[in-house]
DNA sequence: AGGTTGATTGACAGCGCTGCCATTTACAGC
DNA sequence: GCTGTAAATGGCAGCGCTGTCAATCAACCT
């Protein structure tokens, strides 16, 4: 009597159709119980809700995307070339699992999705490629992981077209986006600080590569921790690792084979801190008896690691969660604008395990072979 | 002069509309082209093309869901348990992250799009959780992982729905969908194989649980190489893991504790002979010149231990790629149709790594500790 | 040349939903 | 009781594509 399904037949999945006909309401009002529009009567809800129970109906994706512009999905954006080579190695990548799931968990509470894309911001032809994604896609909002999230060019790309986008781990821009990071130079120097309240003066340094905004901050923590406690900073304790395994490894070499080694060494993430690690046991170290180290992230192998790694808490899962609720909530109230420009800080935390303690006695007594 | 597009203005992102004004034809016609249907002369093709290039078109998802029925899209259901537990305690799960990314990049060849959903299966609804979620996704094809593969109901209910669908990891069923898998009895045979033409005749075996199809076969593959050498098979060398690290840990413990230990361990997953690496560590005992140990799957964590692990490689990502392979292609040929009752076996290999060696001369000469 | 077949193309109707606008209903206020 | 206003609904036009089927065109027969 109200309204009534276009098609004669009995279909495989109901459709908004079906579900205004049990009720006795038209589509329209189906739509809007659905979409917890206002202006429904409480009964007339109820009713709705029934029929929707009753016939396990959920509105097609696609039928939505089409008709609202509302995709309720999330796309995040992987740097191709790192995550390829993870993927080569087949070294596992936390900082994105940890994300991916923590997002998928929270897109999953609002009915939305999570895709994973890979983009490579060094092809020529990333621009068309985003275009052509956004399009595809249609995302009602867009995640930006490391390096990613500092390329000055994909950013704008993104402003331009005008998707709403979060950026993880970077220094805010004044691009119009949401940011969220922790406090990575405080952090730093709260983990240097562990090391120096230890009794260590001479603390080692392994920076991440360029092109992640959080290693030049990390390093700046780690060199005003010194300079607060008149500790002179010294190049001959700092080294690059480039954020991974091997190159942690390298970097600890170099240390460590010094004539005046560290008797500490705070590597600027977990990856180089096992690879440290390595390195110092490789070397007749016992970590940390002889030599303490102190990693960055606190990735879940941090706590496996032998000695278990004391590190310093990103919170990744909160910002993927935070990343999420962020873009939704932009999503529903202003469909398709452009995110507003803010900035969100998440809390760290320094996790202590076994991978620290005091300094020996004497530094001489330590075995360094070549 | 052909067909114009229905909105007088200019869109954000082009439409088919735009793309076949540009190249003089109908819009059927770009779709045509875009989909490789046959009958569409070369120059028009390429006039096309060129439009499409030029304009950075990429049809839309939801248009394309909505309109054909095809949605482009993958989903892979995870067991929800399972992964909120790994999620819990910080382990990564290599499978699953394999098995997404490769498969992620496959999709991505053929256009596709790769979902992952958490499915319960012991929750009371999960027949409604299904079918909404199959409605509201409608995805071209479902891929289902372990202990999920092996889900009688499960399997019944995509069954019924229609849905093509690929278990992985799981042993052949007459349920009309491709079932991937490697030889796994086979597999385990040769792993312990390998420690018997080691010279050990005294081999553990540290199962998996139960609800795993792939515990049984390899807990086969052991009984059957030892019996094909003539060797006794006892009780008090086998234990079982759960398929988990601290399972594996405490399946080694039983195990070594015995007034006449094995010289050697077979791990039925790569995770419990990493725990029982650190139990016969903790021991006392040196691995492998005291007690060799062989995992099963080949994550990639088994290269980085210490020391490195000898395992039998599944091939997880060629299965991730053939699922999807198949997927598409089955939704490309019907649409909508079931997947014929179908099985793939992937080609295993042992890995020989630093974990495994022959036993000591004397077995009396290992310290073991309580 | 007329007819026939098959290749090539276009017209058009939806797919299932939401946005916009019209309509109806419910309550105030006077 | 009668407007005025706001709350509750319904009607309907698409969103951008693909499927179906009809129309057109070219080459091939007899």
């Amino acid at each position: 009597m109200k309204a009534a399904p276009p098609t004669g037949e009995a279909a495989q999945a109901p459709t908004i159709y079906e579900v205004a006909a049990k009720a006795g309401v038209s589509i329209k009002t189906v739509s809007r119980v659905l979409n917890g529009e206002p202006n429904v009567r409480p009964a007339v809800q109820q009713r709705v809700r029934a029929a929707v129970a009753e016939l396990g109906y959920r509105p097609k994706m696609s039928a939505r995307g089409l008709a609202g512009g509302r995709s309720y999905t999330l796309v995040t954006f992987l740097d191709e070339g790192l995550t390829m080579d993870h993927w080569r190695i087949g070294r596992s990548n936390p900082y994105v699992e940890r994300l991916q799931f923590a997002g998928m968990l929270q897109c999953r509470k609002a009915g939305y999705h999570l895709l994973v894309e890979l983009l490579d911001p060094a092809s020529p032809r990333v621009e068309q490629w985003i275009q052509s994604t956004l399009a595809a896609l249609n995302p009602d909002g867009v995640i930006l992981t490391p390096p990613i999230s500092e390329d000055k060019k994909i950013i704008s790309l993104l402003e331009r077209f005008g998707a709403p986008f979060a950026r993880l781990s970077a220094i805010p821009s004044d691009a119009a986006c949401l940011t969220i990071s922790m406090d990575e130079t405080a952090a730093a120097a709260e983990a240097t600080n562990h090391l120096i309240d230890l009794g260590h003066t001479r603390v080692g340094f392994i920076s991440g590569g360029p092109g992640f905004g959080s290693s030049a901050l990390r390093e700046q923590g780690y060199r005003s921790a010194l300079a607060a406690r008149g500790i002179p900073i010294e190049k001959r304790l700092m080294a690059d690792g480039g954020f991974t395994f091997e190159g942690g490894k390298q970097a600890a070499a170099i240390l460590l084979k010094d004539k005046n080694p560290p008797t500490a060494i705070f590597a600027s993430n977990d990856e180089m801190a096992l690879g440290a690690i390595h390195e110092a046991t490789r070397r007749g170290l016992a970590v940390p008896r002889d030599l303490s180290i102190i990693g960055f992230d606190d990735f879940p192998a941090a706590q496996y690691s032998i000695p278990p790694l004391t590190s310093m808490r990103q919170p990744i899962d909160s910002m993927g969660v935070l990343a999420v609720q962020r873009l939704i909530e932009n999503a529903a109230k202003q469909r398709g604008a452009p995110m507003p420009k803010d900035r969100a800080v998440v809390p760290h935390a320094l996790v202590v395990r076994a991978s620290t303690c005091p300094p020996p006695r004497t530094a001489a007594k330590r075995a360094t072979k070549a």
